[in-house]
DNA sequence: AACTTGACGGTCA
DNA sequence: ATGACCGCCAAGT
């Protein structure tokens, strides 16, 4: 698979996300090998609406389970009903089952 | 070509 | 427990 560089591995981890699940910048940064780059997951996430395949950046949040990214999506609320429709417990911008839902890449994958 | 910024995270004071 | 600082890679200016 083409490792055309941290963009492309982000993306392809992010679209391995099952549905219902949320993981965090962090997750994928180690999952890619670069443990310390996770606001480099979020810049990623930034150009995956350019990408070809649907990525379910949604899915994304940081390690608090907030969503921090929740401002570049089309609408103020769009990434939470996306997340409160798989399942998601949001309030004030963070997912209460956040532990519950969280998918980790490197045990679970 | 150099500097700054950015959807974060871990550590240290 | 709260706040400041550093690291990391890519893109824009």
């Amino acid at each position: 698979m083409s490792d055309t560089g941290f963009f492309d591995k982000v993306y392809q981890v992010t679209r391995l996300i099952p549905q219902g699940r949320v993981t965090s910048y962090g997750a994928l940064a180690r999952y890619v090998g670069s443990p310390q780059s996770s606001r480099m997951v979020g810049y990623a996430m930034n150009g995956s609406s350019t990408q070809i395949e649907f990525v379910p950046a949604h899915r994304v949040v940081n390690r608090n389970g907030e969503l921090t990214g929740k401002h570049f999506f089309d609408g103020s609320n769009t990434m939470q009903e996306l997340l409160e429709c798989e399942g998601a417990i949001i309030e004030d911008n963070t997912i209460l089952n956040f532990k519950d839902i969280f998918w980790n890449p490197n045990t679970e994958l």
